[in-house]
DNA sequence: TCACTGTTGTTAGAAGTTCTAACACAAGTT
DNA sequence: AACTTGTGTTAGAACTTCTAACAACAGTGA
């Protein structure tokens, strides 16, 4: 037996550190989550967690990777429990779902998708893990009707994408539809998550609802007929 | 005279270590920005800079404030360069403008948009400078035709939001039209400079100009006929 | 010209941080 | 029982922000 106990204390050890880690993240933000003070907070000295993270980076590296797979197992649940429903209100489930995990928890939000480290690159199982919240959004898209369009360059890229990872079945179209879907609900929640709502006095809840309906309703209509593509 | 000449000197102090903080941004990142380092940068010791900044924070302040203004001054002389032509080029105008700032200096761009630092409240001035770049983008759409909707929360959000900054003439529709194009734009512009497009091989300036031409054109019709709409 | 005031710089130092090195001890294996 | 491995310790280097005390300077007024 190669350790069973010891592998399970580390793992237990490590979790801790990683739980406090998350509450100097919420309290004080991404620059606050402190090695010495998490080892204190555990009742240990600063150098003890060197044996358990290689160091500061090596620490945020797992709560960007935790991160991402419980973004990506919370949109896939509410994919599932809604596999019954029609697409328009799969799409909503997906919304939903989304939002809600990055507001109950915004600095894990940020720290996904707000300002990275410069000079990292995600390895390749984050990336993938990344890319499961994209799978789960694309899965609730309707696939049928969807016209082979002409062979645009931004086309070929969504294809070489999708193919990489095994979903080349799924049509440009549908893939480009993902894609934009996915940066318009970001881009609310972006803005939200980092407070640029706040002093506007707009509830994001409502702006974010309204860019859900204009997803799936298409835009001309749904909220005034002020058009971009008027006389001129 | 009260001190003209110190008061210059002063200022170019304090703007040089500006523009030094700027490279080590955009080197390190905006935990890279170090007083010490930009004094030593500077031929001083590091305590001789809390005589022009109060502290890291404030001098961090600063470059939020002048990165608005930049940013501002950009979209707006954009706006007016393109004062002549229709309401669709004058918003390609505003979209190239926003997204050429973004991605030369994307660093800055997550100054603004990126993580916030904790319980940090922008001050007003700085919030108003920011709204400058919503009025320029509210300035090239038409107003015309825009019905008066029903009375929703958002749009009373919207039209309290506006008058509290003189812009009580704008019609909610206008208002909604405004603030939805600058979050899908700022949607791909955030994934695109934090680095989410790099490895799906995807370029983000073809999924940009999609996104425009969308806002402008309407949704339905303009790529693929995968509508979210569908039966179901 | 001399003295005064305010600004700008210095060094010293406190209280943090990350992280390495060297050492002590306990736990698991042979 | 001896050996190896894992986990914790203290010491310390090299940083960081930021304050305090002091020195030197510029500009003003008598």
């Amino acid at each position: 037996m190669v350790n069973v106990r010891r592998e399970r204390y580390r793992e237990e050890t490590k979790t801790e550190a990683k739980r406090i880690a998350l509450e100097q993240l919420a309290e004080l933000g991404i620059a606050g989550i402190s090695v010495n003070a998490i080892a204190k907070r555990m009742g240990v000295t600063g150098p003890a967690l060197y044996r358990y993270f290689k160091g500061r980076d090596d620490l945020l590296n797992d709560l960007v990777r935790d991160a991402w797979h419980d973004l990506a197992d919370t949109v896939e649940a509410s994919v599932e429990a809604s596999s019954g429903a029609s697409p328009p209100d799969r799409v909503r489930a997906f919304a939903e779902a989304f939002r809600s995990w990055a507001v109950t928890q915004p600095h894990r939000y940020l720290l996904l998708f707000g300002t990275p480290l410069p000079g990292y690159h995600a390895p390749q199982d984050t990336i993938l893990t990344a890319h499961r919240t994209m799978s789960a959004l694309l899965g609730v898209l309707p696939h049928e009707g969807s016209a082979t369009t002409g062979p645009s360059t931004l086309d070929a890229q969504l294809v070489g994408w999708a193919g990489a990872r095994g979903e080349g079945d799924v049509p440009p179209a549908v893939l480009l539809t993902g894609v934009r879907a996915f940066t318009r609900l970001h881009g609310v929640l972006s803005l939200e998550v980092s407070g640029q709502f706040g002093p506007m006095g707009i509830d994001p809840a409502l702006l974010y609802r309204a860019e859900v309906e204009s997803l799936i309703l298409g835009d001309s209509g749904v909220r005034g007929s002020t058009r971009l593509s008027g006389p001129g």
